[in-house]
DNA sequence: TAGGTATATCGGGAAAAGTCGATATACCTT
DNA sequence: AAGGTATATCGACTTTTCCCGATATACCTA
């Protein structure tokens, strides 16, 4: 897990925003047809919809969360789906608690 | 805590090397002869030493820290000493553990 | 009060990040 | 193969961050 590259994917209010959604996607986003939440996530669609951004900025947003490890993609048909990585999220929590 | 702040203040090589040498100070840095590393830090000139940028840089820096909340200062005379607020990080790993 | 030392703040140029519209790519359907 | 839809990438412009030198402020000592 690369820190910096971390931290520089947490310093912007929409991707912080777009993690939180992912936590609950049955919450925040409506139900998706082709695919289920829990197995794969959400299409970029439906995230770049909510975060009111055009596609190419959501679609650069997602690919800079998932370099940094936060998200994982699946493709699936013409959609790809993103969810987070919650194993990034412990060991960055681990990180804080006792390396930093 | 505003977590995008704190954020932004991680995103730095120098911020997250200067937070990591203000850990144990005893290793990383001389001996100060006004002041305890355990009492109050260590003060800007050693750290700007280290850090091998310049003084200006490295005390915007510190300020950018301290604001965010990750470090407190002292002043003792004419010396300004920074340490680690380690409840900040406590709470920043509880948030990425359960919040965000 | 004058001069010295430590730190903070200011102004600016260079580099990086934010964000967009346009275009390319991938895949699906007919 | 052609057209439609979803996503990714590109090029450009704007805003923010990085980092510096110069200057201001604070404090100490003689």
């Amino acid at each position: 897990m690369d820190q910096l590259e971390v931290f520089k994917a947490l310093s912007n209010k929409t991707r912080l925003q777009i993690l939180y959604w992912l936590k609950t996607p049955e919450k925040y986003f409506p139900a998706q047809e082709h695919a289920d939440f829990g197995e794969v996530g959400v299409c970029v669609g439906q995230i770049q919809q909510k975060a009111g951004l055009t596609q190419s900025t959501v679609s650069e947003y997602l690919s800079i969360l998932q370099k940094s490890g936060l998200l994982e993609s699946t493709r699936l048909g013409q959609w790809t789906y993103y969810k987070r990585n919650e194993q990034a999220f412990a060991e960055l929590s681990g990180i804080i608690r006792s390396e930093i």
